[in-house]
DNA sequence: CGGCCTCGAGTTCC
DNA sequence: CTCGAGGCCG
């Protein structure tokens, strides 16, 4: 090829793959596209079996793995891998820092350094003269099994240090890291074996954990492991005086550290972060159950010492985790205000995350039979987003087990027969008159559409159960009395509610047109609707192209919106409430305001100290902004308060601005 | 047609 | 909050 001798050449590819590698795997900034990767690595193949006396261990073909081994041998660590001293609140980190600065017994400041605790494997990986020799796993903390062979297929694991020009790698060198699953590898890896008819791993952590010690190292190859890295055992030729310096030296070496790793000057600094960092976990695409915090300085480290194999100068800081194992009692099925079924879990409680979670929602049969969810299993849930309880999947191995989940063939409630719309992945029951619907759309009105004072959803089952409410017109009937003769309703509370029902008759015209429950038909393509036809007798009156003329409304929603009005059933509906006095036109108030920041798009995240986040949109929409939930490239800028969510981190990753409190309050000063 | 961006809908707990 | 799907733009 081209002239050059083929060990040089070999020699160039070596250097050139690895070096798209650690771009690639450590770095996360390609410069290749992927085609060009396999140009230069098929040429290095075709080279080194063509030449096998140039094939090396260190060579990146060696990454693709090899056929299975016999078992792997022990290994012993130069230096033990110790365990670290847990901490679960931050009181005893409190103490713990007291403790260090006793010992210590001098003046000279303490500085901390946290990382995020990976929840994977922890290995130990050995390179002499800056090349990778072996590797282990932790094993009893002084001796590993040998699982070299696997970790050469890790992209993000250099075979060879990173060496300026120049510059003599340490003759010896034992970095520590964790190897772990990240969590879209881990969902992959879960729906393929699921595929292949095999039992699906139940956390990264062990889906982790196994691919390593597969004794047929291909299998390991196709697996998407990483590593974080994050210190040093032994070493020889190596100057380093603190552990911030050695994170620094392996990242300029080739190594991949987490970019969490954050210096604090105090304890209290150290305690925020762990705080911090349980918001932030849910972000990261990979597990973590909590922080390392050490005492920085390697001087100060060896005056501590250790006990009984636990350093002294760290510790593990655990949140309280945020998935939990507990009993599937059984799986039942409820039908929302469209129709809808929607299957949910009753589950033995359990405390997740600092709650007790008894239910879950199980979204639909195709979700649940993909996780192969069943009654009486052991399954683990989770709370995703910190808020929202999901029922994972079932724990292995099974017990004897029930069928697999079917979706009923007829209604839970009136028995029609159940359909299942082509493309979608609900099922529905088509029976317009189900009592369900009639009483979803009725808690629906007095809470999100209508939002009346005293009346709530526990009002609205109460009375249906009575028989005194069957559709909205009705509860503008109800008379005081008829809810005291009721259990549980005093006088007061029966006049409250009548009075909040009263008064939800000014709620503007948009409201009642949302709370009609049409499809398609939310909050916001409400308004749009209320803006553009003014009254409820012009929109029902215009044909479906009309409609679809409003921005925003295609051609799905506008026939939607067409055939509810074209329904006797409905027009009557309407008909009543416009009797019973509601606002079915658009009042002068309702007009969409122009001011300063019209055009503009805010989206709020956390909490402001001076202001509710009511007030900061209503502030807003007074001067003509948009207010809206998800950030994107469209969004003017976003505001956050304290202990912000998700938001912040997208919005730096768009490059939105983002105001503070401040920020907002000269924004509202113009 | 693909890739955003928005909206609708269902949901949990205290 | 998250998922799924409609609407719109290039």
């Amino acid at each position: 090829m081209n002239g050059i001798p083929a060990d040089e050449r070999v020699r160039e590819l070596r250097e050139l793959i690895e070096q798209h590698n650690h771009r690639y795997y450590v770095l996360d900034d390609p410069e290749l596209s992927d085609a060009e990767y396999d140009r230069l690595f098929d040429e290095l193949r075709a080279l080194e079996e063509a030449h096998p006396e140039l094939t090396s261990a260190d060579s990146p073909t060696q990454r693709v793995g090899a056929a299975p081994s016999e078992r792997f041998r022990k290994l012993r660590h130069l230096q033990t891998m110790g365990s670290l001293e847990k901490a679960t609140r931050s009181e005893e980190l409190l103490k713990w820092a007291e403790d260090v600065r006793r010992r210590l017994d001098s003046e000279e400041p303490v500085a901390f350094v946290t990382e995020p605790k990976i929840d994977g494997s922890a290995i130990s990986l050995v390179y002499e003269n800056g090349s990778f020799v072996r590797g282990a796993t932790r094993g009893d903390g002084e001796e590993g099994e040998d699982v070299s062979r696997n970790l050469r297929t890790i992209r993000s694991i250099p075979l060879a240090m990173r060496l300026a020009p120049g510059e003599e790698p340490p003759a010896l060198l034992e970095v520590r890291g964790e190897i772990y699953l990240p969590l879209a590898g881990f969902g992959r890896l879960n729906e393929q074996l699921a595929a292949e008819g095999r039992k699906p791993s139940p956390n990264p952590r062990n889906a982790a954990a196994g691919s390593l010690r597969q004794l047929d190292s291909r299998i390991t190859a196709a697996r998407p492991l990483a590593i974080w890295v994050y210190g040093i055992g032994a070493s020889e030729g190596l100057a380093l005086e603190t552990h911030w310096q050695a994170l620094a030296w392996l990242r300029e070496h080739g190594f991949r550290t987490n970019p969490g790793a954050e210096r604090h000057e105090s304890i209290e600094s150290v305690i925020r972060a762990c705080q911090e960092w349980e918001r932030r976990r849910a972000e990261l695409g990979y597990e973590i159950d909590g922080l390392v915090a050490k005492v920085d300085s390697y001087a100060q480290q060896a005056i501590l010492g250790a006990l009984h194999q636990r350093p002294r100068w760290a510790r593990a800081f655990k949140w309280a985790p945020s998935t939990a194992q507990t009993t599937l009692r059984e799986i039942h099925v409820r039908v929302g205000r469209t129709g809808a079924l929607n299957p949910w879990a009753e589950l033995e409680p359990v405390e997740v995350g600092g709650v007790t979670i008894s239910t879950a929602t199980l979204h639909n049969e195709e979700d649940i039979n993909r996780k192969d969810i069943r009654e009486g299993d052991t399954v683990i849930v989770q709370r995703a987003g910190d808020v929202i309880p999901q029922v994972v999947g079932p724990v292995l191995p099974y017990p004897a087990r029930s069928e697999p989940f079917r979706m009923p063939a007829r209604c839970p409630l009136c028995g029609a027969e159940i359909v299942r719309p082509e493309g979608e992945a609900m099922h529905r029951c088509p029976n317009r008159a189900c009592p369900s619907r009639g009483l979803e759309t009725l808690i629906h009105w007095v809470q999100a559409a209508m939002d009346i004072e005293g009346v709530g959803e526990k009002f609205v089952r109460k009375l249906w159960a009575a028989e005194l409410l069957r559709s909205m017109p009705d509860l503008y009937r109800l008379r005081a009395e008829q809810l005291t003769e009721l259990e549980g309703y005093g006088e007061i509370s029966a006049r409250n509610a009548i009075e909040g029902i009263e008064q939800s008759k000014q709620q503007p015209f948009f409201r009642v047109l949302f709370g009609l429950n049409i499809p398609y038909v939310g909050f916001v393509t409400a308004q749009a609707l209320a803006y553009h036809f003014g009254s409820i007798e012009r929109l029902a009156a215009v044909s479906q192209e009309e409609i679809q003329a409003v921005e925003g409304i295609g051609p799905v929603v506008a026939e939607a919106v067409a055939e509810w009005f074209a329904d006797d059933e409905n027009t009557q509906l309407v008909a009543e409430l416009e009797g019973l006095g509601l606002r079915l036109e658009l009042g002068e108030e309702e007009r969409p305001i122009e001011g300063s920041l019209s055009g503009r798009v805010y989206v709020i995240t956390g909490t402001l100290v001076r202001y509710s986040r009511a007030q900061v949109q209503a502030a807003l929409e007074q001067l003509g902004a948009k207010v809206t939930d998800a950030v994107s490239a469209k969004t003017t800028a976003v505001i956050a308060g304290e202990s912000p969510g998700s938001k912040l981190e997208r919005a730096r990753r768009l490059g939105v601005t983002i105001l503070d409190e401040q920020g907002f309050e000269q924004l509202l000063l113009g």
